[in-house]
DNA sequence: AGCACGCCGACT
DNA sequence: GTCGGCGTGCTC
């Protein structure tokens, strides 16, 4: 008998043996070793040979052995990884890798196999019946879907999702199904675990890549012999092996951590949707901001808006500052005030600061022009080094440059600001005007995860009164009684030389201003339509506008982004390859941007490029035959940099 | 990922 | 002449 095996490297053929435990096709999806020129290597078993499809015969080899004994992979996930492989230019081997934990590069250890008698000696109990409620809490579109075995997408839009998930996953386990809920971060993973524990007891699993190696393989072979129904993980559960598959879900589905950074690069929302529809059944993408692209679906009919109602929040207040008018660059006055009133509330603020360290790019300080890629609409990025004695703009996405200009063009001013404020500056800044304040900077680069948990906590007891920071004081973690939002610079994401980046800048603000009862937000550019509809609390009119854009642009949703990044220690080396693949673009009349060195141009010693192309359909692009090895290629990526 | 093959520059 | 660095191609 002659099997298809997928490695990583590619799918070949082999041979197998007639084995007492295995009845012809139900190996699919197994996990062997099979001989590899001169060692071993780990593959997939993903399909069947008869000997008249075979040319070469005689060069076939055999299969070492079966890693486990019985197929770890599901034919609906198969099919999967074969729509996964082509979409994201990788192998089918890598892509199945994703599936099943605990498979690491290099080695493929034996597995412990179990039985549902072994789980019951492990101390796992049997199901116990579970009460559901009748199915008020639903939508009519969500409960009509689930009663249906159809493929439908649902963007729930707003701000109470909770219930209605709960709701849907009572309904899916109604029909003897099965769910499968994601959330962005493994912190989130708990408390969402024990809110359905209560409710559906050991029905619950819970998969992340934090658990130990054991647990996360107990935990997987229970949801693979259906032991367990319902499933809360991060990303990597979307391939959770759940028998019966009813509903997906997606919480915060625009949420960038659901983009893998290493191949295959998978964002888990449209693989996820992409799984809806090969095991027909019920999509559930939810977000008070949802991602452009998701948003778009539901306008051209791939997917359903349920939009929730907002409540009504009469206390949030958001003060915007012009910064333009403000003596000091980093506390306006109506801050200064602000924070005076609450230091003596003894209430807890948060300042945020929207900066990511590595581009730096020209504001005017008076007017806040930011000069802008003709081509490509992003902020042009400033580097001293290049094209004239006072620096050049760049742009990263397409290789642009002009002269950095001596005034502002716009208001011809002479005040252009080089670069943000750090955190350190703010630190400081703000300890001299309230010196004794208990306030902690909590910045990307000294935090390790469980050293922020310990920050959190002590900010949450009322150890630290104001916590100040980047990314992290955004999190879609819940903070307790906060009682003001310092919005140092809510410019620095729209600056960034990303087309997303108001996107970004709306999404995270609106997540921010949630957290407290007041806010005061800092700009140079209070005509932003990020900011002005942020005010607003008007995520439609923001999503209209960033519409336009992206269509004059053709950046997706009206069209998909592939990346390719050329790395290497060598840059003449670099260059070379870069310029080698320059001309098997144009040969192959791909519609590219770039070359262009990357936003970050040295990344650990490496010189780095890419181009960027869009394309209809990533799938018939079959770039791997014409990028040479160790090219990244990235499809629909998220960072730029 | 490894390994062979083949091309080119540097050196006994 | 030969040695070796490394780009390219192949693995059933």
């Amino acid at each position: 008998m002659f099997v298809d095996v997928a490695l990583e490297i590619g799918t070949f053929v082999y041979r197998v043996k007639k084995m007492a435990n295995y009845k012809e096709k139900a190996i699919i999806g197994s996990l062997v070793k099979v001989p590899l020129q001169n060692r071993e290597a780990s593959g997939w078993i993903v399909g069947t040979k008869t000997k008249s499809q075979i040319s070469n015969i005689k060069n076939i080899k055999e299969i070492t052995r079966f890693s486990y004994p019985e197929p770890l992979i599901s034919n609906k996930l198969i099919e999967l990884g074969k729509w996964m492989s082509s979409y994201y230019q990788s192998s089918l081997g890598m892509v199945l890798n994703l599936m099943v934990p605990g498979l690491g590069k290099t080695r493929v250890q034996e597995f412990k196999s179990l039985g549902v008698q072994e789980f019951k000696s492990l101390g796992v109990q049997e199901f116990k019946t579970v009460k559901l409620s009748d199915k008020r809490g639903l939508p009519s579109v969500i409960s009509n879907a689930l009663e249906k075995n159809e493929f439908k997408s649902i963007l729930l839009y707003g701000l109470t999702r909770k219930h209605i998930y709960l709701h849907a996953i009572e309904e899916t386990l109604r029909q003897g199904k099965s769910s499968i809920l994601l959330v962005p971060e493994i912190e989130l993973t708990a408390p969402v675990f024990s809110f359905l524990q209560k409710k559906f007891g050991d029905r619950v699993a819970l998969l992340h890549s934090k658990l130990k190696k054991e647990e996360r393989w107990v935990e997987w072979l229970r949801i693979k012999q259906g032991i367990t129904s319902i499933v809360v993980g991060t990303q990597s559960a979307v391939f959770a092996p759940v028998q019966n598959l009813g509903l997906i879900i997606i919480d915060e589905e625009q949420d960038t951590s659901y983009k893998s950074g290493k191949s295959p690069r998978y964002f888990a929302p449209v693989v996820g949707t992409m799984r809806a529809k090969t095991n027909k059944c019920v999509y559930i993408a939810g977000s008070r901001t949802p991602s452009i692209e998701a948003f778009y679906n539901t306008e051209i009919g791939k997917s359903t808006l349920v939009k929730l109602v907002f409540p009504k929040k009469a206390d949030k207040k958001i003060r915007m500052v012009d910064m333009r008018r403000e003596i000091d660059p980093i506390f306006s006055e109506l801050l200064q005030k602000k924070l005076k009133t609450y230091i003596e509330k003894q209430e807890k603020i948060i300042l945020f600061l929207n900066r990511r360290g590595w581009a730096s790019f020209v504001i005017c300080e008076d007017c806040g022009y930011l000069p802008n890629c003709p081509n490509c609409n992003i902020p042009l990025t400033y580097h001293r080094e290049e094209v004239s004695a006072s620096g050049g703009l760049k742009c990263h996405y397409c290789g642009y440059k002009e002269r950095a200009p001596g005034y502002c063009p716009q208001c011809k001013g002479t005040n252009l600001l080089r670069k943000g404020v750090g955190t350190v500056r703010v630190e400081r800044a703000f300890l001299k005007l309230f010196p004794g304040v208990r306030i902690f900077r909590l910045d990307l680069d000294i935090t390790s995860r469980k050293y922020v948990n310990h920050i959190f906590k002590s900010f949450a007891d009322g150890k630290i009164q104001v916590l100040l920071g980047t990314q992290f004081v955004a999190k879609p973690i819940e903070f307790q009684e906060v009682g003001l939002i310092g919005v140092i610079s809510a410019d620095t994401g729209l600056n960034l030389p990303d087309f997303r980046g108001a996107e970004h800048t709306f999404s995270l603000l609106t997540r921010l201003i949630n957290k407290g009862k007041e806010t005061v937000l800092q700009t140079y550019n209070p005509e932003h339509r990020a900011l002005k509809y942020l005010l607003s609390n008007d995520y439609q009119s923001f999503y209209q506008s960033e519409k336009l854009l992206r269509k004059k642009h053709l950046y997706p949703p009206y069209s998909h982004l592939v990346r390719i990044l050329i790395e290497g220690t060598n840059k003449t080396k670099v260059k070379e390859k870069t310029y080698k693949l320059l001309v098997s673009l144009k040969e192959k009349n791909l519609n590219f941007l770039g070359p262009s060195p990357c936003p970050i141009e040295r990344k650990k010693g490496k010189f780095r490029f890419h181009f960027l192309l869009k394309a209809k359909n990533p799938s018939e692009l079959s770039l791997t035959s014409i990028v040479p090895k160790e090219t990244v290629i990235d499809v629909d990526p998220v960072e730029l940099v």
